[in-house]
This record gives C-alpha cells, sequence and structure tokens, in this order.
DNA sequence: AAAACGAATGGTAGCGCTATCATGACAGCG
DNA sequence: CGCTGTCATGATAGCGCTACCATTCGTTTT
C-alpha cells in the first residue's frame, strides 16, 4: 500500500467525486512509526506503553523508528482513548505564601519522578474558584486530585465524592473525602501557647492575617485560645487585613503595643508576620524578648538567621508533598495505601525571641 | 429512540450474535445533553464553545440541560477534536528559587483569567530534564510553552523551531526563538559594580552559588567584571556549592574574610545570599557597611526589613509573569504582538548596606 | 499424538468531541 | 419572482490512540 494511507475508504463508496473532508496535522503519527517498523500500530503502540509484552526485535525496530521520524506521541488521544492522563491535578489557596509552593515541590519531584505531570490551579482562597479549578480538572480526566484543605463548597464537594480517583487533601489533619496527609493545626496552636505561658508571659496576644480566608491559622488560634481560657488568662486576637508579609508583621507589632500596652508576648499566625515583627523591633530598639516575646509558626529559615533566633513550630512541609504524592503513587499502581490519613506531626523550635 | 442510544450500527450487520465490544464509562456526554436539550450534539457542543452562533432559545435548554445531568465537559476528547488544549505549559529550572514562583504567580493570574491552565515543569536546572519535558508537553498539544532562559539543549531547540505555537523565553533578555520577556543581566551587573566603585570600595568580591547552573548570576558577574577591569580594578569571584539561601549567604561571607581579607565589599547574586550574610555580619558583631558592604539582586522584601536596608536590584518578577501572559494571549487570540522583545528593566536600590 | 496453553501480534471499533460541509429558512434586492 | 447572502442547525467523518477480542504459532501437558 501507499505510504500516504487514505486508511480505509467510507463504508458506501456512493459518495460522488467531491473529495471528502481531510483534517491534517503535519505531525508524525504512531501508525506511520508502526510502518516504518514493519508493524502493526498496535504493536507500536505496546512496544512504547508495555515493553515488556513485545518482542525484542519488535521494540528494537519501533524504537528506532520513533527516534528517526522524531515521533512526540499524542498524549490527548492516549489519554481519550484509555482514559488514563497521568496528570495530576494541584489546587492550592495561595502562591504568595511560600509553604504551599514547598508542598508543590515535594508533590512534584515525587510526580514527575514516575511520570506524572502536574496541573496547577490557584483558588486565592476562594471556593468557589476551587470549584471551577476542580471542573475544569475533572475535564482532563486527572489520574488523581490533590487540594490543600478539607473545606469545600457544596458544589465541589458533590462532584469530587462521584469521581472514582484518588483525592488526597492536605496541609489539615481531619476526616476527608479519601487521603489525608497533614498535621493537627489546633494541636500546634495549643502547643504554642503552652509553651509561651511555660515561659511565664501572662499576656499574650494572637496576630493573624485575614483569618477568615486561612482558616488553618485560625484554627491554631483556636487551640491557642483554649489553652490560654483553661489557663484563666484573656486570648485578645488581632487580625490584620493584609496578606501575611514582612510589612504586615511589622503593621502588626505597632497595633499590638497600641491596642494592648501590657503585652508580652504575641504569637503570629506564621513566620513572616512574626519574623517581620521581630525586625520592626529591633530597628525600634525594643528588646526580645525582654520587652516583647514574639513566637511564629511553620519553621521557615529566615528565622533562624535573625538575632533572636525566632521561636517557631516547624511544619514539614515538602515531606508533605513528599509523602502525599508516593501515597497516590502507591495509590494509582493498584496497591492499597497503608493508612488513609497521615500525621506528619510538627516539632516546636524554641529560640531567643520568647 | 431509547435512551440507551446504541448509535449507529456498524456498517455491514452481518456480525453474529456476539455483542461487540463495549467500554462505557458513567459519565455524561455531551451527546446526552444534547438530547436531553433537544438539539443535536454539535449545537450543544456550539452553545458551550461558541455561545453567540446559536439562537437564544438553543443555548438556554442547553445550559439548562448541562445543570441538570451535571455535565462536566471531557476536555481531552475537545481537545483531540480541535487539536487545541488551552493548556500553557511552564517549564522552571526551580521552585526553591522563589523568583521564579513570582513569575509562575504572575502567569498564572492571567492566564487563569483568560481560561487556561498552567503544566508546570520543573528542570532542576537540567537541559536535558527540559527537553523531556518539552516533549511530553508538545505532546499535550499545548497552546504555548514559557519557558525560563534562553538555553536550551539541540534536540530541545529542534524540537521547539518546528513546533507552529508561540514559545515565550523569559528572565533574560536576547535573540529568542518566538517571545521573549526579560531584563539584561550582564546590564545588572555593570549597575551594581558601578554603584559599588561610586560608593568608593576597591576590594569588591562577587559571590555566587552554582554559577554553572545558574547562568544569569554568572551574566551579572560578567557584567560586575568587566565594569571593575574598566577602573583596574581585580574582579575575584568566589563561588558556592551550595543553592543559593541564607545559610549560603553566611558561609559565603565567612570565606570571602578569609580568603580576601581585604575585602571592602561583596556583591552577591541575590538577595538571598547577600541578606544570609547581612544577618550573618550582624551576629558576629560586624558592622555593615563600615566593615563590609553587602549588596544583592531581585529586591525581595526580606532585603527591606533588615537593618541596614539591603542595597539591592530590583526585578519585577510578577510584573515579567504577567506581561508574558498577556503577550501570549495576545498571539493566541489571532492579534498580533506588539514586539517579540520585552525588557522589562530594573532598578537599582541603594540601601544603607553599601 | 492430541489437547491445552501461553506469548506475540493484529483487526476492529470506538474514546467524546469538533471541523467541515450541507441544508433549509428567511431576508434583501434587482 | 428568482437570485444571492446570512443565519441556525444538522449529518458525517474523523482527531490519534488504545481496549477488546481473535488469530497464529510454538510449547507444554495428558
Amino acid at each position: 500500500m501507499s505510504k500516504d494511507s487514505p486508511s480505509k475508504v467510507s463504508p458506501n463508496a456512493d459518495s460522488p467525486s467531491t473529495t471528502r473532508q481531510r483534517r491534517s496535522s503535519d505531525q508524525v503519527t504512531l501508525s506511520q512509526v508502526a510502518q516504518a517498523a514493519g508493524v502493526s500500530p498496535i504493536t507500536a503502540s505496546r512496544a512504547l506503553n508495555y515493553p515488556d509484552k513485545v518482542s525484542d526485535s519488535a521494540r528494537l525496530s519501533v524504537l528506532q523508528a520513533v527516534e528517526q521520524l522524531g515521533y512526540v506521541p499524542n498524549l490527548v488521544a492516549g489519554s481519550l482513548a484509555s482514559s488514563r492522563s497521568r496528570l495530576i491535578a494541584v489546587i492550592v489557596p495561595s502562591l504568595i505564601n511560600s509553604v504551599f509552593v514547598e508542598v508543590i515541590k515535594g508533590l512534584q519531584e515525587t510526580l514527575e519522578a514516575e511520570g506524572y505531570q502536574i496541573l496547577l490551579g490557584n483558588t486565592d482562597y476562594d471556593l468557589d474558584r476551587e470549584y471551577q479549578l476542580v471542573r475544569t480538572f475533572l475535564g482532563w480526566s486527572c489520574s488523581a486530585l490533590v487540594t490543600a484543605g478539607l473545606r469545600h463548597n457544596k458544589a465541589c464537594h458533590t462532584l469530587l465524592a462521584n469521581w472514582d480517583h484518588p483525592i488526597m487533601e492536605v496541609m489539615e489533619l481531619g476526616k476527608g473525602m479519601d487521603l489525608n496527609v497533614g498535621l493537627d493545626h489546633v494541636a500546634a496552636g495549643r502547643c504554642m501557647a503552652s509553651h509561651l505561658i511555660d515561659k511565664g508571659y501572662r499576656h499574650i496576644v494572637y496576630v493573624g492575617a485575614r483569618l477568615s480566608q486561612d482558616y488553618r491559622a485560625r484554627m491554631r488560634f483556636d487551640g491557642h485560645q483554649s489553652v490560654l481560657k483553661e489557663e484563666g488568662l484573656d486570648a485578645p486576637l488581632l487580625e490584620l487585613d493584609t496578606l501575611g508579609s514582612l510589612q504586615a508583621g511589622a503593621e502588626g507589632l505597632t497595633q499590638v503595643l497600641a491596642q494592648y500596652p501590657h503585652t508580652q508576648a504575641i504569637h503570629f499566625a506564621n513566620d513572616d508576620l512574626a519574623a517581620g515583627a521581630l525586625l520592626a523591633a529591633q530597628r525600634q530598639g525594643l528588646n526580645v524578648p525582654k520587652d516583647i516575646a514574639i513566637a511564629g509558626f511553620n519553621g521557615l529559615p529566615l528565622g533562624q538567621h535573625v538575632t533572636p533566633q525566632l521561636t517557631t513550630i516547624l511544619s514539614p512541609r515538602e515531606e508533605m508533598g513528599r509523602l502525599a504524592a508516593k501515597e497516590l503513587i502507591r495509590r494509582l499502581s493498584g496497591k492499597n495505601v497503608y493508612r488513609r490519613q497521615h500525621d506528619v506531626g510538627f516539632t516546636l523550635q524554641a529560640g531567643g525571641s520568647t
């Protein structure tokens, strides 16, 4: 057969002389590779996807043809035919917050090594946006979906509940839809509050930014508050309206000192805020921790490089991503997961700032 | 017709009683939506993709049916049929370096608003890895590809040169394959070196990390070196083998002081290193800039919060991402781009550290 | 020796959608 | 009144690949 291969003629050949539509695309196809290799298309497909299902000679000639023709597999077609895509949807609420980026990094290095690609979505802390992203991503027949957090809106929940692929919810710990890797933020808040009380502080303010969005920071406050309540202490909360940043931390410090002059210690929702406050305190000639003690959350490297070192809670973020990816891969390759829920824990890092 | 819709019978109906294969997927299809809406599948398709190409009544009943059936479009099938995917491949060399994350953020906020999704790839500064990623991404019929940097290996270059979709190379400025948004790193290096000389420093060391990988930092050194040479000064280079980080910066400071005791100023390849050195200097009781002047590159927020403020060069990273995205969208929607090359420039931010 | 089995390969028919062409209806125009 | 142009809709045929069976052939089992 000639190599322009008009494939089969249409069933009823009564069509007149008018040549039917012919959408082309100069792209090299698997059929061309197969032809060059002297095998059938399906064998060529197997040679690439299930190398040990074909003879050595067949595999070799297919690979040679691939090389020679510069064949690039059309993954879209493959996915449609097999309804598997090797795409993993990853949905995070923010890219400014380096915490999520580190999780993504952990996910990516593990998933890419296994031949999965990441489809990235950013909700900007908007659950409706999350729903839209999920819808889109399901349309791509993703192999799995990773999302930050256990909270979703109604529509999103319904959609995901009826989806028959692995779902991994990361960051926090709790009763999720499927798989879950995270840490207990309430406990983390309690841990830090206890530390501050142990250190002798009694007037402690919690400072967070946009807690309605960053509800995990809110959970830490809940833990913090419960400890203080148990000690019979007030647990004032200062909520900033800006995003967490060094700048916001500096402003937080100012506001706390104005509103609660007797404050001995500030428990910040994260290290960006805390470090910003610490650096600002230094600029103002305040002594940390004598004049004011400062604590954060995350364990960012910056905290270890300021003087005094920042007291913080170290959360294993990249590890969280790696673990999540590993569990997903395990599930995707048909094995059972060890556990549906993983507590990655956290570590109190007491520095000189408290 | 019954609603199980076996669609058309195969051309020659001489097949025996054996029911042919039937791969199912409980997923709601566009045909079902069309049926429920009382229109043909193609009209349903148009109602969703080209709303103004159908009558109001048709559009309405299709949208209703979509809602009622919970239809989620199969984007894989759509992409195969139309060979357009609304996916944009983004390839960066690292996610640790926040610089790339900020570019991604700029890209994403702009692209997502236009209904594009990001396929993210990380090369870890490995050009062969980049080639693999490009191959994979081309297989997804991406609408466009964004990659950090102008350097690619031979195979990658060939592949991209024959690809007929927009290619956007970001970060640095130069003769690219297609579109280019970035800044002139050699000029940035010259700029900072000139600043240091203007300030009266004569013994200046450049400190970078893994310059063979981070060749843009190397280009800045080239600029730095040329200025110093013009002034008849030595331009010693200290290359660290770790990745750029606060910790590495602290080590860089130590090594410089040991190897080049007369050093008056250190020009660091980026702000992470510089800030790490500045904080380390403070811990060691060194006066910045009297004992040692320190300069960085990037304009990270951290630099503005340390005391003294870090002298650095501000690069518009998010802006770079946004601009790149806008140009891509412009191109993808058929309009001509204004220019193929955009210089986003940079700004010297002189702080107290020099 | 016959039957049963497994490995390698191939023919066929879709996966769910959209590009292309065709059609019918209706308005505008000489 | 027929001609052309525009609009809304539909029938058909793939996009490039892989799942599903069927077939062949060489090897093992009874």
